[in-house]
DNA sequence: ATTCAACCGGAGCAATCCTCCGCTTAGCAA
DNA sequence: TTGCTAAGCGGAGGATTGCTCCGGTTGAAT
């Protein structure tokens, strides 16, 4: 959570030595570890998808053929290898929610983002424990997807929509709780929609004073 | 993450080999097991409260003074441990709601309730990324945590104050996560009761319809 | 005093993580 | 082509930790 999802900050994601230009890609890498880079990726992905996302990274390393040195020269910490991992996708859901956010009203995109992010999590078994702290690594799609909900979530503030006090790391975390709770083994497959829908009541600013109603 | 908090679901709390009949304190024991059990559950608080809930075991054993075979035969898994270190503590938890519970309104007493979760969520770091496990070893503060949830959600349901498709579990899965928004370092105090509140109010019911309010 | 089920303890195996450093090679310049 | 060297490779190995197994010990009932 565990493993260690104890302290949930830090920033990683450190490309192999020097000069990397180019972004978390690896643009300006010699052909070899290019190449490297990419079965890494590819083995990370096979492996975190049929063993869940703390597969030994031993195995990963095997899987792509390549030395554990060589996993940990491109990959500080098994967090930066999921970010890179989940890359694609998070760019994915950035984007489509941008292009959604336009035919969409604030607050339902806000909800679309919300119920994408809480399936990313899904992506692999147990990646939820530790979206926050992978979205905090500064990959392309780690970056569009955190500017994004930083964009929509302001939005909709503005509109008076969404409680001001709220911070995207609390979408985040919340995303993160409903994600794991989904993982549960016997859970109703409505809890995710009822979880969402809840979070998000809760997300909106109140209309009532509140005290009102009893019993 | 552990943590390995994958699979959020299962039983455990096994006492020693046969004949725990007296549950879960441990009243059936050999003098010198029982004089073990107190020993190990010491250390553990000692050890869990100052290196976190996922500290080496092998560590409690030794601040124990008792080898690691001991500490495994008493506990099957270190979330009995930890719920045993909690028993207290969960005990204590439920007394005090089922006596709050009779001067204050249901749906007040279900908040506070709720509130002492995510604050018995932070007893040591980490713990609440396993509270969800924790809770389900039939001990006697889990077990008697878990009722008095039940009863609050129930009753608080009853009187259509609360939304009626709500489980306990998804009030537990949430205030694991508000507990681990508020381990974040660098997390603002003011997060938590701004989290519970939110939470608290995608609770209640709808008092309007759904459609209605624009903007 | 005798007996034995219950209990103790820690050696030891297995799995991981992560570092360190000698060897290899891509890519450039002459 | 050849030679050079920084960049990259890879895996041995030290350090943890989890958990099991079993020979030896002891409480307590008779």
């Amino acid at each position: 959570m565990n493993t260690e999802l104890s302290s949930v900050f830090q920033v990683a994601t450190k490309q192999p030595r020097k000069k990397q230009e180019e972004d978390a890609t690896g643009g300006a890498l010699r052909a070899d570890a290019r190449r490297n880079r990419e079965r890494l990726l590819a083995a990370a992905h096979a492996v975190f998808s049929e063993r869940g996302a703390d597969a030994s990274l031993g195995d990963v390393a095997k899987r792509a053929e390549v030395g554990i040195g060589t996993l940990y020269r491109h990959f500080e910490s098994r967090e930066a290898l999921l970010a890179a991992t989940c890359d694609e996708r998070l760019l994915l859901l950035a984007r489509e929610s941008r292009e959604r956010s336009e035919s969409l009203p604030t607050l339902e995109a806000l909800r679309v983002f919300l119920a994408e992010l809480v399936h990313c999590g899904g992506m692999y078994k147990g990646l939820a424990a530790s979206l926050g702290i992978v979205l905090k690594n500064h990959t392309v799609g780690c970056d569009a997807t955190t500017a994004e909900g930083e964009r929509l979530l302001k939005a909709a503030q503005r509109e008076g929509e969404v409680r001001s006090d709220v911070l995207l790391d609390d979408v985040v975390c919340m995303a993160m709780a409903i994600s794991l709770a989904a993982a549960e083994n016997g859970s109703d497959p409505k809890r995710i929609p009822r979880l969402t829908g809840m979070f998000f009541d809760g997300l909106r600013s109140r209309p009532e004073p509140r005290g009102a109603r009893q019993r």
